[in-house]
DNA sequence: AAATAAATGAGAATTATTCTCATTTTTTTT
DNA sequence: AAAAAAAATGAGAATAATTCTCATTTATTT
């Protein structure tokens, strides 16, 4: 059931290249969001850094991938989003750990309903949500 | 009932300076969260930048001031939340304005039970929360 | 008021990201 | 399947954002 990354290519109709290959089976292979420096340690000497930054720029246009920052700023990247799969972070403030969770269906209604109210106060279209928490993971709490 | 920037310093026991009160009242002037850049050119020939980029961690670190990137990857800041006074925003994707909403009581409430859900799932300390909304103003929508 | 400690300003240094352009790879056309 | 056209890459230069250094100034403590 699980798109590679040839597929996940020919589905935004754009190239299939090497790098950007590499690239989304780096971040698929991850199992949480990759920093940049991690993806250009784990891609050395097969993608050139300047074509990493190219790519994932592309990648996120497309909507293949996502961006993002945390708490300490560092910028990080994910697969995006696919149909109803739809996930929220943890930081650890501490350690700089980033941990993917799920919200209860429950919530998530009360969140869509909650939405759509801010939608007509503002006159808004809103598009996607986050919510962010942050914390002390369990190695750090001590 | 508002606080000077003055007795905001004092308050976290750090050194009364002419660039920290300036930048405070800066920050406190916009109503919405308020990006570097726009800091400089307010402050223009009064605080250097380096001293700008400096008294901004500075502040940071006592909580005074918050931090965040926007989805346009843009460094903002805003007031830190005092007390109960706890906010959310709303960004959008096209023209980059951010809106400060407050949610509902009742939801912050249903989301402190899910973040205590959370926290016990994860065996994790969450100190703080963000709800991020992204799509098209007002403006933006046509 | 003097002594000490902390913060500032200016610019240099570093880091992150984007840009340029000749070459290579991919896609399209034939 | 080969040729032509289009798109992407790699290497390094250029730019932008942020931090660092250190002599001087300002704030705090004694």
């Amino acid at each position: 059931m699980k798109k590679s990354a040839t597929e996940i290519l020919i589905e935004k109709n754009i190239s299939i290249t090497s790098p950007r290959l590499l690239i989304i089976e780096e971040i698929l292979n991850n199992k949480n969001p990759i920093s940049i420096e991690k993806l250009q340690k784990q891609l050395e000497g097969r993608v050139a850094l300047s074509t990493l930054y190219r790519a994932l720029n592309d990648l996120k246009s497309v909507e293949i991938i996502k961006e993002f920052t945390t708490t300490d700023s560092i910028t990080v990247f994910e697969v995006a989003d696919v149909d109803g799969d739809h996930h929220h972070h943890l930081f650890c403030t501490r350690c700089g750990d980033i941990i993917d969770i799920n919200l209860s269906k429950k919530f998530e209604k009360n969140l869509d309903t909650e939405v759509m109210k801010i939608e007509k106060t503002f006159n808004f279209e809103i598009k996607d949500h986050a919510l962010e928490l942050l914390g002390l993971c369990s190695k750090c709490i001590n």
